[in-house]
RNA sequence: GGGCGGGUAGCGAAGUGGUUAAACGCAGCAGACUGUAACUCUGCUCCUUAGGGUUCGGCGGUUCAAAUCCGUCCCCUCCCA
């Protein structure tokens, strides 16, 4: 069986997956996006070594920040993984926030000869929302009809996928491709909030500010640079904001993530909720390895 | 003390007599989600027992009708003392 633990931003996934890779002597699978890449250290909030603790991380450090990543990789990359703690005889933990990621892993995600064209963004740059969202009801009815016209970008998805792998053609995003339990880390939305403001505070003083500069200065301006923590301080470094300002900016985008994490944790996965015990942290572990063995 | 400008929903900010419960932005809430997902997009946000009810600093007035006009008081910015 597979263990996942997902959860908002900030709630404390990263130290109950050590403890629960302790407790079932195994290894962990990271479930993020944006941790992937190597020098994105302290905003993508990645575990020290020293939390790690001589806990293996498998998908941690794997990218080049001028490196792209996606849906499609991980899902390979991951899928893979568990093949080889099968063989290992280990149970995979899988712990992170990227709920799509996670998802497309777990159940029967479909991404073959689905790669977005670029091109396709300059080709159709003229039409309208509404023109170009006719032109995917002329490929894919179904796709155009549950895909909102203002959504530009998943319109062009879909219209790049007409004509090997439909969007509409994969309907098994809820079927179950392994035999797992989700646990879910929540709490009420205000302590969480609060933790998350403490959180960017104490980011900047162990050096946010250095390790934005040095991907700063290289001229980095790939993808990965566009996530929370750096995107804001790029534009602080741009002479766009003060420093005030993005931080008060990091602290906001990060809320706005944790709530949109939960919107998509809540309504996408089959989960077990969990209370993440502020005050008593065995109290959190113990509920973790009750809801895993209840489900064995 | 005198003069100017101003006080609009959680905040910022339009509106300067009538389809205005009040544009828009932000925050907040809810949601969608198969190759950038820490992305992209959608809806809601004065109260309501859904019939209505109560709003635009306070009070009073003009008018068929006011956030919008008049009087007065309170508060704020700046300028002159």
């Amino acid at each position: 069986m597979i263990i996942v633990i997902v959860g908002p931003t900030g709630i404390g996934k990263t130290n109950l997956s050590i403890a629960l890779a302790k407790h079932y002597n195994t290894e962990i699978i990271s479930g993020d996006s944006v941790q992937v890449y190597k020098e994105l250290n302290i905003g993508s909030a990645k575990a020290s070594a020293l939390e790690m603790d001589g806990i293996t991380h498998h998908l941690i450090d794997i990218l080049e920040p001028t490196e792209d990543f996606s849906v499609a990789l991980f899902q390979k990359l991951v899928r893979n993984k568990i093949t080889d703690f099968k063989t290992r005889g280990i149970t995979p933990i899988i712990v992170g926030g990227t709920g799509l990621y996670i998802k497309s892993v777990l159940y029967d995600y479909n991404f073959e000869n689905t790669k977005r064209d670029d091109k396709l963004g300059d080709l159709y740059s003229d039409l309208s929302n509404q023109e170009l969202h006719q032109v995917l009801q002329e490929k894919d009815v179904e796709s155009a009809y549950s895909i909102h016209p203002n959504n530009r970008k998943r319109v062009l998805q879909a219209i790049s996928r007409s004509a090997l792998n439909k969007v509409s053609n994969n309907k098994n995003k809820d079927e179950k491709l392994y035999d797992f339990v989700i646990i879910g880390l929540t709490l009420e939305r205000e302590k969480l909030y609060e933790i998350i403001n403490n959180r960017v505070d104490r980011m900047i003083e162990e050096g946010l500010l250095a390790e934005v500069k040095q991907l700063y200065d290289k001229g980095i301006r790939s993808n990965c640079v566009s996530a929370i923590g750096y995107k804001e301080l790029y534009k602080y470094f741009d002479g766009e904001y003060a420093l005030i300002e993005g931080i008060a900016k990091i602290k906001q985008h990060s809320r706005n993530l944790a709530k949109k994490q939960l919107t998509f944790f809540n309504n996408q996965f089959d989960i077990t909720w969990i209370n993440s015990d502020l005050n008593d942290f065995n109290n959190t572990i113990n509920n973790a390895i009750q809801i895993i063995e209840d489900k064995r």
